[in-house]
DNA sequence: CTAGTAAACTTAAAACCTGTAAGCAAATAG
DNA sequence: CTATTTGCTTACAGGTTTTAAGTTTACTAG
């Protein structure tokens, strides 16, 4: 029988867009090794074990995450940046659910996965630069955009906002007019 | 053999419970039947399928955090209130982090969770009646309210902020300052 | 070119989980 | 006190995870 040419690389971008065509929860190796036309057992050559693969697929998520930021916010500042930034978490989460998903397990802070969540918030705090925050507001509002980013996307998601008419383009869209607004009018402390 | 007087509720309260000691995830059928002494055959005369004890436990945790969130909006009004319910989830989320991950959960809209969810939103609709929102910015406030509460305890709770030294309470707090000014200073469209 | 070895994959098997169906025992009703 | 419903067990079929051992494929070196 011809091999399949398995390496970790490739496991990791099967598992991933698997995740994402039937959900990051549903994405078994038993699944993986289907896809492959190889037997469950080959796939531990090459992976440690279940855990082992949905973080990759995290890390891999998280870094794919992290490139868009970093080309979103080339070359723009304030509001402009605030919303290109944003929309590439919201595009990304639409595009990718399988792999989003996988961005919320909890990282152990020594992982390649967990360093890749770094960068992550370094371009949040690159973001605000266009606006004028000290520390320790600058890691404040670091802290609130994250969350805020993570939250709607994924509430929208669940279908946290189908009870309500309005229109949920409209709510982000002033929800980054309010964002913008609030960084520049920061609160003393 | 005595019997272990199973219903659709301690099955409920238990699976609650479980998730909360060993992780939502972790919480199975076989290791609820574990718990009350019996066969997991048991569970499903009183409950439909694993599927089924999830969305329960979802059901159960939004009810508790309207509970929850409905006693502390009483007798509040404005930045006392704010604090008040945004700390309701905060701390919920911290005491029952399995109930809190079901949450999390795709529910469809026809069920009784998906009621509950509709509950909370009401009172963060609530909440808001101390500030002078007219619609639609009270629907964008509720949602980015709504968000952002659950994204930041989500991404505590995973260990995304402990990358950087600034107290997480500290952070919080000045991001309820942060929103309490938005919200009494909510943009023009 | 061929022998030896390392890597890739399969087979086999143990352990666990889900869910259905059939059977037995305990509570309840007439 | 019998009859029936209800609650739980037994039995089982099917699926996933993971380890260990065996086989085949590909590479490496003499």
């Amino acid at each position: 029988m011809a091999r399949a040419g398995l390496t970790a690389e490739r496991v990791t971008q099967a598992a991933a867009d698997l995740a994402d065509e039937i959900g990051f929860q549903h994405m078994t190796v038993s699944a993986l090794a289907r896809g492959f036309g190889v037997k469950p057992a080959a796939l531990y050559s090459h992976v440690k074990d279940a855990q082992d693969v949905k973080v990759r697929v995290a890390s891999l998520a998280l870094t794919e995450l992290a490139d868009r930021a970093a080309a979103a916010l080339a070359g723009r500042a304030g509001k402009d940046a605030l919303v290109a930034f944003a929309n590439v978490y919201r595009d990304y989460a639409k595009e990718h659910p399988g792999r989003y998903a996988a961005t919320q397990m909890e990282l152990d802070p020594e992982t390649a996965a967990a360093d890749a969540a770094r960068r992550n918030a370094e371009l949040t705090r690159a973001l605000l630069r266009g606006y004028e925050l000290q520390e320790p507001d600058q890691t404040d509002a670091v802290r609130m955009l994250g969350g805020l980013f993570h939250g709607y996307v994924t509430l929208e998601k669940a279908g946290g906002f189908r009870h309500t008419p309005r229109e949920v383009d409209a709510s982000w869209s002033r929800t980054l007019d309010a964002l913008d607004s609030l960084l520049r009018n920061w609160p003393p402390a």
